[in-house]
DNA sequence: GCCGTTTTCGGCCCGACTGTTTTCAGTCG
């Protein structure tokens, strides 16, 4: 897969970027780096095949030096830069750095002064009261690294963006419950849709700021009061979410909402853009940097117009090139709820699902769509109650018998898996039978990777085969993707006409945005399916839509944006 | 270390809170 090498190359910068810092190099030169491994993190396009085209340079943040150690890396496998200062430190010292609370500065500091070399070393010296030796450490400083410690220790994990989804939405609730709160936004990167978030960040107007502070901080669901002052609080909710609200003007509030939003990098440009225009930025507004004179910041609107910008999407506000998109008027249009008219991924009690035939149909018909597919899972899937050949075929008749009492229209489908060598688990003439098939793996995830991608690609080449359901069978924080040639299933996915799935179970969203915008880039239809297995399941399509926006993808490339003749035209192409 | 609709040199985003400080550095977002 290609973005392999990207990811690589942007950990490696990431951590050059860090090493400097504890050297107190030129923060500059730390952004630099910084900026160089985002870049590579967004792109979508593979770096190899941009080194080779001589065209590093041509990338944002990267110059001559950044290019001579990304050719260097793929050339050798090494940077030796960063070997140089790897050694000047010892290995685990970089983790230090993940301690909240513990900078570079106060990490090199008690490297230098006791030999703090790891994290156990660090509460040893807290513990034994020795840290205290240091100067400009006193108790309070040794308590909060203790508190941090504990926290690395419970674990570094993000929070999904389902469950902090959930506790905004309550903190919002009993904020507004307890006065003072005249406008409320949820902002950061639970507004850009993130597939996984750190903390909660809220932006209110108020009458009364004191009291909307208060009542955060003494809200039963928090644990830890981090900071309290006059417009900012931040606190620790007890799932281990941290809150960060503040209170802006009403007049500031475009401004506020702009800049809580970030993502930081993204800011980080809009204010470079804005100092070549004499402007200067800030979460108050925009102000003319000569008079002083505020020129917006009551709308986010009004904010990207002060720097000749269109609004910009949230979920695009990655420094993923979408400045120079707005800049030159090439926005994508990004696809909607509205746009949606089925789901193509949804399983009932026939498999592992939890509600009958009836129920599934009855909802989707609810929410407006023109078309649901029942797509349980194929016989080899025994865990998942599995469908054998004849029970499929009844369910097909069922479906018929029904479909006449429904306006919505019902697809027949599978979830059919790939088996280890890439054969189909129901024979052709059965998979021909149906309106849609869908085809995963569910078994043997420890295949090599080109095992793996041989097996995909092989499913990919079967006739009747449509989609290709969570291509990389990952779930958030608990199992990754197995190893698979991405570039190579999408050029088979290309060449065969098929379409790739967003699922948007919330702790899959497979594919994720950086490979979704990808195959969309390629020409290859995008299913944004629910794999609903409980009714509720079928809210989770924000979710899904949350990957394709963040992929800057349009209504067009959506398969299930399709009407339903277009949807069926499709699925009945020569393959 | 990067970059240019003020510049190929001299800049590089902005502010709140905390803890240890008599004026500010470090950290965070």
């Amino acid at each position: 897969m290609g973005p392999v090498k990207n990811f690589e190359l942007a950990r490696l910068f990431y951590e050059m970027a860090a090493l400097l810092e504890v050297k107190s190099e030129s923060v500059f030169r730390v952004r630099a780096y910084q900026r160089a491994a985002q870049t590579l993190e967004t792109l979508t396009g593979d770096v190899e095949a941009v080194a080779a085209r001589r065209a590093l340079t041509t990338l944002p943040g990267i110059g001559r030096d950044l290019a001579a150690r990304i050719a260097e890396y793929l050339g050798t496998g090494r940077i030796a830069q960063l070997e140089t200062l790897r050694a000047e430190l010892p290995p685990k010292f970089l983790t230090l750095l993940e301690i909240r609370g513990l900078g570079p500065r106060t990490a090199k500091l008690l490297y230098d002064r006791l030999g703090v070399d790891s994290v156990e070393r660090l509460e040893e010296l807290c513990r034994s009261g020795e840290i205290l030796t240091v100067p400009g450490i006193r108790a309070k400083t040794c308590e909060n690294i203790l508190k941090g410690i504990a926290l690395f220790k419970a674990g570094r994990s993000r929070t999904l963006l389902s469950a902090a989804r959930q506790v905004a939405a309550q903190t919002v609730e009993a904020l507004c419950a307890h006065g003072g709160v005249e406008r409320i936004e949820v902002a950061g990167s639970l507004r850009r849709l993130r597939e996984t978030v750190k903390d909660i960040d809220l932006l209110v107007t108020s009458t009364d700021p004191a009291r909307v502070v208060k009542t955060l901080v003494t809200l039963p669901a928090v644990i830890e009061v981090l900071a309290h002052g006059d417009t900012k609080a931040a606190v620790r909710h007890r799932d281990g979410l941290q809150i960060d609200l503040r209170v802006v003007e009403p007049e500031a509030f475009g401004a506020a909402l702009q800049y809580f939003t970030g993502s930081k990098d993204h800011n980080v440009r809009l204010r470079e853009m804005a100092r070549r225009r004499g402007l200067s930025i800030s979460e108050y507004g925009v102000f003319d940097e000569k008079t002083g004179a505020r020129v917006a910041g009551a709308t986010e609107e009004d904010v990207y117009a002060a720097v000749g910008l269109p609004w910009i999407p949230p979920e695009l506000r990655e420094s993923g090139g979408e400045i120079e998109a707005a800049r030159e008027g090439r926005l994508p249009a990004l696809v909607t709820a509205a746009a949606i008219r089925g789901d193509l991924h949804a399983h009932t009690d026939w498999s592992d699902g939890h509600q009958p035939l009836e129920r599934l149909i009855e909802a989707a018909q609810g929410r407006g769509y023109e078309y649901i597919i029942v797509s349980d899972h194929s016989k080899s899937a025994t865990m998942a109650g599995g469908l054998t050949i004849d029970e499929l075929r009844a369910q097909i008749q069922k479906i018929h018998e029904l479909q006449p009492r429904f306006k919505i229209r019902i697809l027949t489908g599978t979830e059919c898996d790939i088996l280890a060598d890439g054969a189909m688990d129901f024979p052709d003439e059965v998979l021909a039978e149906l309106d849609v098939v869908l085809a995963s793996v569910h078994s043997r995830f420890r295949q090599t990777r080109a095992e793996m991608t041989g097996r995909i690609v092989r499913a990919l080449e079967n006739p009747h085969v449509d989609i290709l359901a969570h291509p990389t069978g990952r779930l958030i924080g608990s199992r990754d993707p197995y190893e698979v040639d991405l570039e190579a299933v999408f050029a088979a996915a290309r060449r065969h006409g098929k379409a790739v799935e967003i699922n948007a179970s919330p702790d899959r969203l497979d594919l994720d945005d950086v490979h979704a915008r990808r195959a969309a880039e390629l020409g290859i239809p995008i299913a944004v399916n629910t794999d609903t297995h409980y009714l509720s399941n079928l809210d989770n399509l924000e979710l899904g839509l949350g990957v394709a926006r963040r992929a800057w993808i349009g209504p067009a490339q959506v398969l299930n944006a399709r009407p339903l003749e277009a949807l069926l035209a499709w699925t009945r192409r020569a393959s």
